[in-house]
RNA sequence: GCGCCUGUAGCUCAGCGGAUAGAGCAUCUGCCUUCUAAGCAGAGGGCCGCAGGUUCGAUCCCUGCCAGGCGCGCCA
C-alpha cells in the first residue's frame, strides 16, 4: 500500500479542487470539457503561491478560449471552504496560483519526526530490481580521478534508489582477462627481472607506473628469484595474476576510505570459465544476429540503430572486449535485475550503441539498459590545472586526492555537477574549513543544530509527545521556509534518483542550510516563550533529520559539532 | 570527416517550455552583551555563444553556424 508523501497528498487535494472547479463549470455550460490532466508546479517565487497550475494555458487551444478566461472561470467555480487552500489567484498569462494555510506544513514537519532516518524514503520504485555497475576500473594500476567521482555518483545514486524504493546493488566489474592483463603480467616480469639487477625494458605497450617498482621489490623480497627459473609463459601467467590481485586489493582499500562498499564484485575471468560467452555467442547466432566476413564473427548491431556492425570474433581466433561484455550484461539479467546502469567514462560514449543494440538482440527492452557517461575531471589548483598523464606514469590517484581534501569534500564536490557534464574540481576550495566551502556549509548547520538540543538539553527543555506541541504558534517566514523545504525533501529523492542526478542533493542540501542559517539568526529556540521553543525544536528535528539523511545519501559526514 | 559533451554574472556551475534567469566563490557595505560570526543582511555584476525556426510563450525544443573538450580500431 503505497504511503503518499506529505506534498502529495496536499497536491491530490488541490488537483481534484480544481478538477471539480472544472467540472462544475462544464456543468454550468462555461467551458468545455477539459481534457489535460492538471499539473501543478512550484512556482520560483513565493508571490506565486505555494502551488502554480498552468492547466488553463495548457487547455487553451482546446477550448479555443484565453487562458486568463479559463483560469478566471475556474477559479470561480472552486470552492475552498473548509480546506488547507486559503485562497485562489490568476496571474501573468493564465497562471493559477496556489496559496495554501501553513498547516500543511505542520503535517510535513510532523511526518520528518514519526519518520525519523527513513524520511526521504517511499516506495516509488516498487522493489525494482537495479544493478548499477561502476568504477569497474581496470586492476592494471591505482584508480584515478575520474573514477573516483564516478565512485561518489555511481554510490549515491545507488543510496538515491533504494532511499526512493528501488531494489539497488552496486557492482564492480573486474576485469581480470584478455590481452591487457597480460601486458601487465609482462611489465610486471620486466620490473621483477630489473628488481633482480637484469637489464630489462618494460614491454612498449605495458605500464609503466612506478606502482610496479614497488610490487616488483615485494615480490622479490617474497619469492626471491626463483620465479625466474619457472618458463616464460607460467611466469607471466603468474606475474598477471599477482599484480591483479594486488591492484584490486590496493583498489578495495580506496574505496572503502572513499565510503563505496560495492555489494558484487564481478569476475570477467570466472564467467568466462563458466563458459558464459559460448553460450552468449550462440544464443546470439541462435536469434539470427550474427554472421561471418573475412573469416571474422560480426554482430549485426545495426538492425538496432548502431552505426555499423561490430567484431565479435576476430579472425585470428580471439574474442573482441565487446563479446564477454555482452556475456556479462546478459548475466546480469539472469541474477534477476530488471534495469542496468552502467556509468562509463567520456571514452566509452561509442559503446553505447552497439551494448544496447545487444541487450535488445537478446530479447531485453533498450529501456531497461541505460549508459551514463561520467564527463572527465580537470583539478585545478590556485587557477592552473594540475596536470595528469597516465602514460608519462604521472597521474593524480584517488588517495592523492583523499589525502589533499578528504573523503567528504571529496564526494561532495564530485557531486555539486551533473554527471555528464565536465567538471573542475578546485582543491584549494575543497580544503577550506570555512564558509566558502559549501561542504562545511552544510555540516555547520547540522552541527548546530545537534548544539541547540546539547544547550536544550542542559536547560531541561525536552519535547513532550509530538501531537502535543502546538506547532502553530510558529510564524516567522524564516520558519515557514524551513518547514516547506523539508517537505520537499521526499520528492528531491525521487526527482534525482528517477533523472540519475544525484548533484539535485547537493544543491537541495545548501538550500536548505542557507535556510536554516537565515532561521538561526532570527529566531532563537532557547528562552523563548515555552510553547514557541518547543515548536521550533520540533522544527529545527525535522530539519536535523533531513540534512543528516540527505548528506547520508551522499556519504558525507555530518558531524555533531565542529 | 563523423559522433558525444560543453558554451548562462569576473571564476566554477545550477536551471532545460512558463511569470522579474539563480547559487557558490571573488568584489563592496553593514551586523557578534543572547543557542558555534565555520554565520546573517544588503549592493554591484548578464545581448543565457551567434543566426534562423516551432510555440500563446524559448536560456530550455528543431536547424545551421562559431568556439572549447573528448572520442571515432578485428585496443581494452
Amino acid at each position: 500500500m503505497p504511503m503518499p508523501t506529505v506534498l502529495e497528498e496536499i497536491q491530490t487535494e488541490i488537483k481534484s479542487m480544481l478538477a471539480a472547479g472544472f467540472a462544475k463549470a462544464h456543468e454550468a455550460g462555461l467551458l468545455p470539457a477539459l481534457e489535460n490532466d492538471i499539473q501543478l508546479e512550484v512556482p520560483r517565487e513565493k508571490e506565486h503561491g505555494d502551488f502554480a497550475s498552468n492547466v488553463a494555458m495548457a487547455s487553451a487551444k482546446q477550448m479555443k478560449m484565453p487562458p486568463r478566461r479559463i483560469a478566471e472561470i475556474v477559479v470561480s467555480n472552486v470552492d475552498t471552504a473548509g480546506s488547507v487552500v486559503n485562497r485562489l489567484e490568476v496571474a501573468g498569462p493564465g497562471f493559477i496560483n496556489v496559496f495554501l494555510d501553513q498547516k500543511w506544513l505542520y503535517r510535513a514537519i510532523r511526518r520528518a519526526l514519526e519518520e525519523g532516518e527513513r524520511y526521504g524514503c517511499t516506495d516509488t520504485g516498487r522493489g525494482k530490481k537495479v544493478l548499477v555497475e561502476f568504477v569497474s576500473a581496470n586492476p592494471t594500476g591505482p584508480m584515478v580521478v575520474v573514477q573516483a567521482r564516478a565512485g561518489a555518483i555511481g554510490d549515491t545514486l545507488v543510496n538515491l534508489l533504494n532511499m526512493a524504493g528501488y531494489c539497488a546493488k552496486r557492482e564492480f566489474y573486474i576485469n581480470d582477462s584478455g590481452n591487457q592483463v597480460r601486458n601487465l603480467g609482462r611489465s610486471l616480469d620486466a620490473r621483477y627481472k630489473q628488481a633482480l639487477g637484469m637489464d630489462v625494458p618494460v614491454p612498449e605497450d605495458g605500464y609503466p607506473g612506478e606502482y610496479l617498482i614497488s610490487m616488483a621489490q615485494e615480490l622479490v623480497k617474497e619469492e626471491g628469484d626463483r620465479l625466474l627459473s619457472m618458463d616464460d609463459e607460467a611466469r607471466i601467467e603468474f606475474m598477471a595474476s599477482y599484480a591483479v590481485r594486488k591492484n584490486l586489493e590496493a583498489q578495495r582499500r580506496s574505496l572503502e576510505r572513499y565510503g563505496v562498499r560495492f555489494d558484487i564484485w564481478s569476475s570477467q575471468k570466472a564467467l568466462e570459465e563458466s563458459g558464459a560467452l559460448e553460450h552468449t555467442l550462440a544464443l546470439l547466432k541462435q536469434r539470427g544476429y550474427t554472421y561471418e566476413k573475412d573469416g571474422a564473427l560480426w554482430f549485426r548491431s545495426t538492425a538496432f540503430g548502431d552505426d555499423k556492425d561490430r567484431v565479435l570474433v576476430k579472425n585470428n581466433g580471439d574474442v573482441t572486449y565487446f563479446a564477454p561484455d555482452i556475456a556479462y550484461h546478459l548475466n546480469k539479467y539472469q541474477r534477476g535485475f530488471e534495469e542496468l546502469i552502467d556509468l562509463l567514462g567520456p571514452d566509452h560514449h561509442g559503446y553505447i550503441g552497439r551494448m544496447s543494440a545487444a541487450v535488445q538482440a537478446l530479447g531485453y527492452p533498450a529501456s531497461s539498459f541505460e549508459i551514463l557517461i561520467v564527463q572527465l575531471v580537470r583539478l585545478v589548483s590556485r587557477g592552473e590545472s594540475v596536470r595528469m598523464s597516465k602514460r608519462g606514469g604521472t597521474f593524480i590517484t584517488m588517495d592523492d586526492l583523499l589525502d589533499e581534501v578528504g573523503r567528504d569534500a571529496a564526494r561532495f564536490f564530485f557531486l555539486m555537477r551533473a554527471p555528464d557534464s565536465p567538471m573542475d574540481f578546485d582543491t584549494d576550495l575543497a580544503k577550506v574549513q570555512g564558509n566558502e566551502n559549501p561542504v562545511f556549509y552544510v555540516q555547520y548547520a547540522h552541527a548546530r543544530i545537534c548544539s541547540i538540543f546539547r544547550q536544550a538539553e542542559e536547560v531541561g527543555l525536552k519535547m513532550p509527545p509530538l501531537e502535543s506541541v502546538d506547532l502553530s504558534v510558529l510564524g516567522d517566514a524564516s520558519e515557514l521556509d524551513l518547514a516547506r523545504e523539508v517537505a520537499y525533501w521526499p520528492h528531491e529523492v525521487i526527482d534525482a534518483a528517477r533523472n540519475r542526478e544525484p548533484h539535485r542533493i547537493t544543491k537541495y542540501l545548501m538550500d536548505l542550510a542557507q535556510l536554516f542559517h537565515t532561521f538561526y539568526t532570527r529566531c532563537r529556540v532557547i528562552g523563548e516563550r515555552e510553547d514557541v521553543s518547543l515548536a521550533r525544536l520540533a522544527l529545527i528535528k525535522a530539519v536535523q533529520i533531513t540534512i543528516a539523511s540527505g548528506l547520508r545519501a551522499l556519504g558525507v559526514s555530518a558531524p555533531d559539532r565542529m
